[in-house]
DNA sequence: CAAACATATACCCATATGGGAATGCGTCAA
DNA sequence: TTGACGCATTCCCATATGGGTATATGTTTG
């Protein structure tokens, strides 16, 4: 069983630092393998694997373009790990917990708003 | 060199989908390891395992009571992951290509930035 | 055609992983 | 104290990984 393949789903692929920082290069737009190569001062197989993992998850498309393959970010995939991370922002927006504490020494969690005046 | 230690960050702690169960499952308040035991339907090691990695990331913090051990989530390291993901939300969102269509349409781009807009 | 260039693959290897089973250890009950 | 309970840790193992090096494939140029 092992891990789960890096491949399986964004979560994965971007969990590794080095597809993260090729993702990141390609937000400025369409690059070539030999460009994330000196970019990321990697070797060329490992750029070209990495890249594949990118593929499979559907997080960058390519382009042939004469010998050179034009890759480009597709931020589609990262939305489910952005919409499963966001559940969880309350949790370090400070200005969450301070409120929470106030309702709970208040003990009268309100039903709708409290009468503090705070309607974000 | 293989993999980078999921210990390593919040990115690969939640890369794991048990954990991000286990997170999940955290999120309603505090747990003890048996009750995650059974909602996961892991075994007991696994599930403890899980718990260590999520601790040393951060993403969870235990208090002892009695003979039980009692975890909660703690989101703080997960800003990270959204901050980044945030990043390429203009990719997949729609709603933002079209504000820049209509704010092109009407002239009135804020000056933050005079981009040609990068279509597709 | 051959040679040079740009990428993708294949192969090898050290390492981290996650599950399973057994066990250690602290806590509570009798 | 003994025993049951709750959880953490250890050992074992199959597997996926990422880097390194060599090579195959495809494209442009001479």
């Amino acid at each position: 069983m092992a891990r789960a393949a890096t491949t399986t789903d964004a979560f994965n692929a971007v969990a590794e630092p080095r597809r993260r920082e090729i993702l990141d290069a390609l937000a400025g737009g369409e690059l070539a393998v030999g460009d994330l190569v000196e970019l990321l001062g990697l070797a060329q197989p490992q750029v070209s694997k990495h890249l594949r993992v990118l593929r499979e998850v559907g997080l960058v498309d390519v382009r042939d373009d004469g010998r050179h393959r034009l890759y480009r970010v597709n931020g589609a995939p990262l939305r489910a790990v952005h919409d499963w991370v966001s559940q969880y922002e309350r949790l370090w927006n400070e200005r969450f917990d301070l409120m929470d504490d106030v309702l709970d020494e208040l003990g009268t969690r309100p039903p709708t708003d409290a009468g503090t005046g705070q309607g974000d």
